[in-house]
DNA sequence: AACAATACCGAAACCGGTTTCGAAATGATT
DNA sequence: AATCATTTCGAAACCGGTTTCGGTATTGTT
């Protein structure tokens, strides 16, 4: 019945019943001595050690994880709660990250604790409860808001955590961020290559930082290539699916509508596809959309969904990695790193139609 | 520096920093009675059972869960390991399904962990680690295979867990399912109604008992329509966009390509419409294409996917609830619950262009 | 008013580890 | 051989709760 192959030589308990009292009993010790000899402190013969590393394999013993964290008075393990999403379109972002989080963490011993966040109660509620019940010793936080609640939660306890993406108190925590005002400054950089002159931008909500810093990219290499900035060509989004539809209809029932639109994520990216298409344009030949997230999707989609893309597996391993200093050495300084993204052509843009003026030269 | 609002009258020290000993000395009693209090004990006096209850919110105390834990001997955590995923294309089931386990087990007071899976070692080597070191009380698994290591692990325990899927020890354990099988003979009768005659399967992996169910709902469907069984039209899968585009190109390719497709996950419908796109198969005019899963996102392509979907939320609140019926009472005997997926018509799907033969009705 | 029953709380053990401290045994020194 | 330093381990406190048990103080019964 495919069992567990029992070996002949090892009588097998059930697994995790040993104690250390009973190691220690049966090896004619105390359990503190037991302890140390594991735990390879230097007041422990070899040869005990020895006897002791042995009993504890042959018996299969596994010391209990509740004592040995209320005993050294720490949880060995980080919070990670997830924001509320109504209905997210494309979140394969959320799964890929705490997995890689949490292969992370494992490294180091740690274990990821994940909460969801009742969407009838503040947002750091679920934060201060984890806090005061001791169950983490750090958190993970993502998708930052410019003034995050949570972090100003966090900030005021002196609690441990790191964050994915800026805040406006980003100089007193450590932050992992991927650089998304260069990200962006490239892509509009790449559609102004290819001959665009009108370029629309659907933006994330206002309260994230990210989604600022997306746009100021935007602006800042439509200025450094003399564009004139319209106003009208700026719509606000809020990274799902419909937003991007919205927002889509918006600009393209305009008199002059862009040739290019640049949206803040992927999910948005996909309603501005299925309004463009409803709406009667063809993409890319009448109108170039590109993304960000670097969603695997966006390749079987079609066109295939030109996008910007960065490693969340990098990200993960980065701020395990920022959380972990930060657990050892409370006091040492705030640091911070900047990943980058980079757009990967997959074909949802191109040159646009007609070309219609060319003062492509720097300006002056 | 923004510091905590110390009102005058509430003196705080940081959250988190009384312990029941000190509650017990400021109130003039012991800890056990202070416990006792707390918890609702018949024998504690309405009034000191007040008077602890005011001073416990007044300070602010909330017990340490480590301690807890450690006294009571469970760890009110249960555990979600997360199967290596090789850049699966859409895992957005996943994080959902995180979600509402995580919401549904904090209705009990539970929390969870969530362990990624080390692609180097064994697939029951997370449980058994979780399991020796007494970190969780119970697990969910999802994905399952119809030979099952991680089912026949912990069924040796004798550790509870419930499943997301059918196993071939599926009596011996609590399991929650969608009834896989349903939905495919409701898809092939739709398209069997709307014309086909020539229906092509791409399948998951054959270790996925859910994949074999699905199979089986559209062999049945077939039968039961008189619609001869070809073995070419049906194609293994590995619930990838990638494996659809292959699966599909060894149907679309043949002398007598199918006029529909059914598949066995949203990934693979995918890449089935990337692949007849580049071989200029029309779809749903000249292909139907059908998924399963639901993905929020096969509603922006082009055309809309038409999908069987089910409730994630669901999914993730009855197995939480078969979960606490075990723990709570671990003789019961074993239960299962099945759910209905239905079919989201979306728009990939529609007669095929010549009807080819009219044998409609039922069989003789 | 004497006695039994009940309500209420203190004392202490316990969960399963870790860590400090001191004592005994061993080895080195003279 | 006596003295001192080291090595090695036992004993016990501790982490912060829960739970059992028993002893007063109170109430109820006749």
């Amino acid at each position: 019945m495919n069992d567990v192959k029992a070996g002949p030589e090892e009588e097998w308990v059930k697994s995790g019943e040993v104690r250390i009292s009973d190691l220690a009993a049966e090896l004619g010790l105390t359990k503190g001595t037991v302890s140390r000899a594991l735990n390879g402190y230097e007041d422990i013969s070899k040869k005990t050690r020895k006897r002791v590393m042995e009993a504890a394999t042959k018996r299969g013993y596994v010391p209990t994880t509740q004592a040995r964290r209320l005993a050294m008075g720490l949880t060995e393990t980080i919070g990670l709660v997830l924001p509320p999403m109504p209905s997210q379109p494309v979140n394969t972002f959320v799964s890929e990250f705490i997995n890689s989080v949490s292969a992370a963490l494992h490294l180091h011993g740690y274990d990821l604790l994940v909460h969801s966040a009742n969407s009838e109660e503040s947002e750091v509620e679920p934060y201060r409860r984890l806090v005061q019940s001791r169950k983490v010793d750090g958190f993970i936080i993502f998708r930052t808001n410019e003034k995050d609640p949570r972090v100003n939660y966090l900030l005021n306890e002196g609690f441990p955590f790191v964050t994915h993406g800026r805040t406006a108190r980003m100089a007193e925590h450590d932050w992992f961020d991927i650089d998304g005002e260069k990200a962006f400054r490239d892509a509009t950089s790449h559609l102004i290559k290819l001959g665009h002159q009108r370029i629309g931008f659907v933006g994330g909500g206002k309260e994230f930082f990210s989604a600022q810093l997306r746009l100021k990219g935007f602006r800042t290499m439509l200025e450094e290539s003399c564009l004139e900035k319209v106003p009208s060509l700026e719509q606000p989004g809020d990274l799902t699916g419909q937003g991007g539809e919205i927002a889509a209809q918006n600009l393209l029932k305009q008199t002059r509508p862009p040739t290019a639109i640049l949206c803040a994520n992927d999910a948005t990216a996909l309603g501005v596809m299925k309004a463009a298409r409803e709406l009667g344009f063809n993409i890319p030949e009448e109108l170039s959309v590109i993304g960000y997230d670097g969603i695997a999707l966006g390749a079987y989609i079609d066109p295939p969904l030109t996008t910007l893309t960065f490693s969340i597996e990098e990200s993960g391993k980065e701020m395990v990695n920022l959380l972990m200093r930060r657990l050892k050495s409370p006091d040492l300084p705030v640091i911070s790193k900047l990943a980058s993204a980079i757009l990967k052509l997959r074909g949802s843009e191109g040159p646009p139609s007609s070309i219609q003026n060319k003062n492509m030269e720097n300006c002056l």
